[in-house]
DNA sequence: GAATAAATCAATCATTTGTTTGAAATTAAG
DNA sequence: CTTAATTTCAAACAAATGATTGATTTATTC
């Protein structure tokens, strides 16, 4: 039943996009390791461009309701802390290194930062919903901000993060599990930058 | 007096890594763009590789020995804000998107995130000096944190600019000479996360 | 100004890239 | 079982990449 070859294929781009970024993604790179032949790529996606887009734009849904789910799964009376550790989960609440939602989240940042064509694609969808849930509550607990400020410092927090994730630090904090030290550092610096005073 | 190819070809791949980064660097953009032969970079310089590396190690020669300057003529008496805006002051202060200091910042900066394997071969060395001053400095104004600390807070900043700098809001702030705002943003940002309590 | 060194150039090379082809193998349907 | 559809495969393709060659031009030196 070789009929799982395009799942092969898909978990063989997540991997290698994890590895080295979509710069340096081959098809030979992919197809040798989803242990097919090269012309199946063009065989079950229409092209190279076309499967990557794809995983990123699968990575991106899922994600996505993974975490309107926990934000909807929030307390009425949360903390700031609370909702950050909701929002920034992937990074912050990893499982481990196989933990597929942290994977998921790191390839999407990574992406980010490289400007990857097959994520810039589909970026900006995905990215909306959760920031319309996301800024109204992040407003309740930053009165003294108006709301540019926050969309700002969301977008500023986020921004930083994706320089973060690629850097050793941000590797510490994905294996958080074996280093809750790199975690609490992370969230403190993280808080002080919302709560801070306004700017003049 | 064609002394000066090989002047060319390095302003040619600065504008370059400026535009596209690393990854989407030819040979042919950069000798066609600088005016001259596809063997002129083998003759000039021993190899593509070795150009770009040494474009970036000069970039980072540059931009570091201004930092030194700068810290140095800093007053005894000064204040967080001050230090902040000397350690950022290529993309805070930049006189424009011409700004040759602020040009090779960017350039670091977009290598970085993109971990462009002709910058990681000269980035520590460099980055080094400055940190060795930088960080006592900033250790003067956060006496509620650790040297630990303050270097995490330290890295964190220094990685959230490099994902914020290819970002729609780095963009505005390099253009901080017409838009003024998003400069006191991005400082009430910083200032907020370096000066939060510190971590549990 | 002749001789030597330095620099440029068009052409070519060997690899690597994504894609395509047409035959062979596998699976599904009647 | 036979036939038809689906999937796999080795091979080849065109395009692009970095590098190299050997002749030609330009500059320097005596």
């Amino acid at each position: 039943m070789p009929r799982e070859t395009p799942e092969h294929l898909k978990a063989a781009v997540e991997q290698l996009l994890l590895a080295k970024g979509e710069a340096g993604l081959t098809l030979r790179d992919i197809t040798e390791m989803a242990g097919a032949n090269v012309a199946a790529v063009a065989y079950h996606f229409k092209s190279k461009d076309n499967l990557v887009t794809l995983v990123f734009a699968e990575a991106i849904d899922e994600v996505t309701n993974l975490q309107a789910k926990r934000i909807e799964a929030l307390p009425g009376d949360h903390t700031l802390r609370q909702l950050i550790e909701v929002w920034l989960h992937p990074l912050l609440s990893a499982s481990g290194p196989d933990d597929r939602e942290s994977r998921l989240w790191l390839i999407i940042q990574r992406g980010a930062a490289e400007k990857s064509p097959g994520l810039m694609a589909n970026m900006m969808r995905a990215a909306e919903p959760v920031e319309q849930t996301l800024l109204p509550l992040l407003a309740r607990h930053l009165p003294h901000l108006s709301m540019d400020e926050i969309a700002f410092r969301h977008n500023a927090v986020l921004g930083g993060l994706s320089g973060l994730v690629s850097s050793p630090i941000g590797m510490a904090v994905a294996n958080s599990a074996e280093n809750p030290r790199a975690k609490e550092l992370l969230i403190a610096w993280i808080l002080g930058g919302l709560e801070g005073p306004a700017a003049l």
